[in-house]
DNA sequence: AGAAATGTTCGGCA
DNA sequence: GTGCCGAACATTTC
């Protein structure tokens, strides 16, 4: 789930349930997804504390304490917030009460996910080495960073010190509608299709966000919801195909994603 | 039972 | 120094 527009969501449910609230108790239901502290030091720095401010960049949600800390959430492949309500998640890894006895939950199946903290958000994208991010980089931006990767045009889309928030749906997904097969060189691409690809990002990651980045909601015409081997290309009733490109599984259509000369 | 899964990091090797 | 690849991480789900 969480690429940039999941990611977006959560920050909806942080913002809802506990932006300007403070932070009345903790409990630490796994220390080992709070990184670079023990679970009681993240206590002590968080009880009393404001949630001021908070910001999506790339895959990390970053909440601004009053104390001028940064608190950075990861979701690793199989996190997200919860704003309780009901039954806590069997899954919660960190549990927050706010001061109006709210609880809002963070929470990581896998324990792939980190919470952590920094003086500032500049230090932490700086200590993460994030590029600018896919929804706010500037065209500039864009097409002179993925023109200067020699690998392949999938791994440049999810390298996040390239261009932050895209992982693999999500490039997936900007390639097929780009028409762009996931393997050509990223420095291969012409300048049109470089600036089509720009293009074609804003407006899925654009649609996703709209769709709460829920699958079942987004157009018949996203892979995403025809991610599966063999399922029917939603454009030209080709067959969906499935390849590791730079470690990871990718889902493309043979027939509407040339290497040559993508259309559009 | 075995494989695959939305992510990041790190060691090793060109 | 740079950049890429594979493995590791931990657990659930198909």
């Amino acid at each position: 789930m969480p690429e940039l527009p999941d990611v977006h969501a959560f920050k909806e449910v942080f913002d809802n349930v506990a932006l300007h609230k403070r932070v009345q108790d903790l409990e630490i239901n796994n220390a080992k997804v709070v990184q670079g502290l023990n679970g009681k030091k993240l206590k002590s720095h968080l009880q009393g504390k404001t949630f001021v401010g908070s910001e999506r960049r790339g895959k990390y949600l970053l909440v601004t304490l009053d104390s001028d800390e940064v608190l950075a959430f990861h979701f690793g492949m199989t996190g997200y917030l919860y704003g309780r309500n009901g039954e806590p998640d069997r899954y919660r890894r960190v549990t927050f009460l706010l001061d109006d006895n709210r609880y809002l939950e963070y929470v990581s199946k896998r324990m792939l996910g980190r919470l952590s903290l920094s003086d500032s958000i500049e230090h932490f994208v700086e200590e993460k080495g994030l590029g600018p991010d896919a929804l706010y980089c500037t065209e500039e931006q864009f097409t002179s960073r993925i023109s200067a990767s020699s690998n392949s045009i999938k791994s440049a889309l999810m390298d996040q010190s390239r261009i932050a928030g895209l992982g693999n749906i999500y490039s997936d997904e900007v390639l097929y509608q780009a028409h762009l097969h996931p393997a050509v060189q990223a420095d291969s691409l012409s300048d049109k299709q470089r600036k089509s690809l720009f293009r074609v990002m804003r407006r899925v990651l654009d649609v996703a966000i709209r769709h709460h980045a829920n699958p079942t909601e987004m157009p018949d015409g996203y892979l995403l919801r025809h991610r599966k081997k063999g399922e029917k290309c939603p454009k030209c009733g080709g067959r969906i195909q499935k390849d590791t490109i730079s470690g990871r599984s990718s889902y493309y259509c043979d027939f509407c994603q040339k290497k040559q000369g993508g259309k559009n």
